[in-house]
DNA sequence: ATTTTAATTGCAAGCGATTGCATAAATTTT
DNA sequence: AAAATTTATGCAATCGCTTGCAATTAAAAT
């Protein structure tokens, strides 16, 4: 493994100046800076990564800290396009990332714990946000700075983060509906405590209100077929002629499918759904579902971007939308309705 | 932030006196020791990452590598559960992981060379294993040690893998369909270049030889329900009686499901499914799935374990098989049949 | 042609830890 | 009680890189 010295001797000057040189000081004459780039690249040479952060101390790696472990999450392929996201511009500057998990909230604390007492983390980014985080009130007690990805709870005038604007998002998806002549839409919900839940209903009854009609929520998580039919043969009395649903997500909206395309009754009408996240369980079902996609990788890249600016902690604070978009499949039928 | 010689200070000893007790050297004495590690503890003490790193020239972190990206991929949950796993046994000795991604093999590869050069990746665990993997090519290149989840195809037999045994796994699977009174059992894949793959498919083939019964394969993607149709069609054309299908994964059982019961003709017919991986298609199914579960978080475990362990550059390599089980859901109806 | 000023370069210290070797203290041995 | 060991400790060098400052050289000004 070449050495700075290496190429200082290779290039007949000091380590100091090829030191210089590679960074493109401008102390240094063109001559020698290019003499000292052509051994560098010669000696296929890169700067020792502990031996540059111990001299700098400045450190180049980014922590991603993902949310307690909990198998929900895990199989949300999210996660993972938000970390292709921060790796891709990670690297493009150079930088390291690394992951922080633990198995509970106690773990997870402890090891972001040690990774900033080890003092090589220059950042973290939290691929989550929720309330009372006991990680955010770790990291905002050792005055380490980090992006959220999501709105966040606490802090919320000093944490940059990147978000949808998923009120947005919720009036798009259901603006869509009513324009394909829908009147009764019913919003799908499973968790009122997700700030994304409660954002996309805002939504939702805004575009509702702007026309008049009347909100229908319906919260159910569809745990098993049994309980998703007990549910909608309920929910149905109360509303018999909704015909277009509003799921918070992908994964609710093809289980919402799957349970009316499996009764005699209900089977036979045309429902027509709309889905959140545009996930691959959207072209799993049948009729395939219109869905809004969020890019997640987007998120990432744009979290990994502020890191990377290395804004002066005085600095305000940045904050992200990432535009959303309704990717349109095959899920949503039109049907012909009095103006 | 502490450093050894404040914890040194604090215990009125020596720097180096310091960082030997903190290792538990034999030439320390027991007082002294303990004055040493109280001074550490008070102080929050944790050596620097960059320092001892640089100091011992052993660096201490994994560089964990992700197959090029490709929706596909990303989509799939098995790569975080993967990453779950090693990061779990990485912190708990002390180890840090970092990511390798690229969005073509190009820059991968280049990632990867930047983190070899800048010498501070101690071995590399890659996520997947395919056929002339240039990333491969490039480790053994440099000569870094690394541990493939997945049957290694280059150097197999110096190279240190976990992976399940697909095999078994596939022979189990057609086994629980021949216990459950089927006899024509049907293999249905999507991709024959993949290991997994056709080794499930030799499993299948080996209980089905067993049983004198005869192979029946279907490769078919269901790229879309259309295609689907036809080619299910064809097929019930030359197989007309088959009961059961092993699918080689949960998401083509899901899209066969979804083919089988949107069809007048079909659904009537109550065909027996079972997947593979125990993702989470296997419970938005309806039925519900029976699945394979392999495991993906106990996979990335035991690479991790292997990396950890650290052997000698001349010992044998390490191959580890992580146990399947199968999972039973409502997707399997026994049937009469026989002796 | 001499002095000033500007442009380059190198010396050496330091980042925070580890470790070989010398030294000091405690313990045995004679 | 003096010498020989054993046991504990500290000094100083080192890992590879960066950077303040002094030193050298070249260019400009007088």
């Amino acid at each position: 493994m070449a050495t700075i010295k290496d190429v200082a001797k290779r290039a007949g000057v000091s380590a100091s100046t090829a030191s210089r040189a590679m960074h493109g000081s401008s102390m240094i004459s063109k001559p020698t800076r290019d003499k000292v780039v052509k051994a560098a690249r010669e000696l296929n040479y890169a700067p020792d990564f502990n031996a540059q952060n111990l001299a700098t101390k400045a450190s180049n790696t980014i922590g991603v800290v993902l949310p307690v472990d909990h198998h929900e999450i895990f199989s949300n392929p999210f996660f993972l396009e938000m970390i292709r996201g921060i790796n891709q511009v990670c690297s493009q500057n150079g930088a390291m990332t690394t992951l922080a998990t633990g198995i509970s909230s106690e773990e997870l604390v402890h090891n972001i714990d040690v990774m900033i007492a080890q003092g090589h983390i220059r950042n973290f980014i939290l691929l989550y946000s929720e309330k009372n985080d006991p990680v955010v009130t770790r990291l905002n007690h050792f005055d380490v700075q980090y992006v959220v990805i999501g709105k966040p709870y606490q802090e919320v005038n000093r944490t940059s983060y990147v978000d949808n604007d998923n009120i947005q998002a919720g009036t798009d998806a259901t603006q869509y509906l009513i324009d394909h002549g829908h009147r009764k839409i019913c919003f799908l919900y499973s968790d009122l405590t997700k700030m994304v839940q409660s954002d996309r209903i805002l939504g939702y009854q805004r575009a509702m209100m702007q026309k008049q009609l009347p909100s229908i929520l319906l919260g159910e998580r569809f745990e098993n077929h049994a309980a998703g039919v007990t549910a909608l043969k309920k929910f149905f009395k109360a509303h018999p002629d909704v015909t277009g649903f509003v799921a918070v997500d992908d994964m609710l909206a093809l289980k919402l499918q799957q349970v009316l395309h499996n009764d005699p009754d209900w089977k036979v009408r045309q429902f027509s759904l709309i889905g959140f996240n545009n996930s691959i369980f959207s072209d799993l079902a049948h009729p395939t579902l219109t869905s809004v996609a969020v890019f997640p990788q987007r998120l990432g890249e744009e979290a990994a971007k502020i890191v990377m600016a290395d804004h002066p902690a005085d600095e305000l604070t940045t904050a992200v939308i990432v535009p959303h978009q309704i990717i349109e499949r095959h899920s949503v039928h039109p049907i012909a309705s009095l103006k």
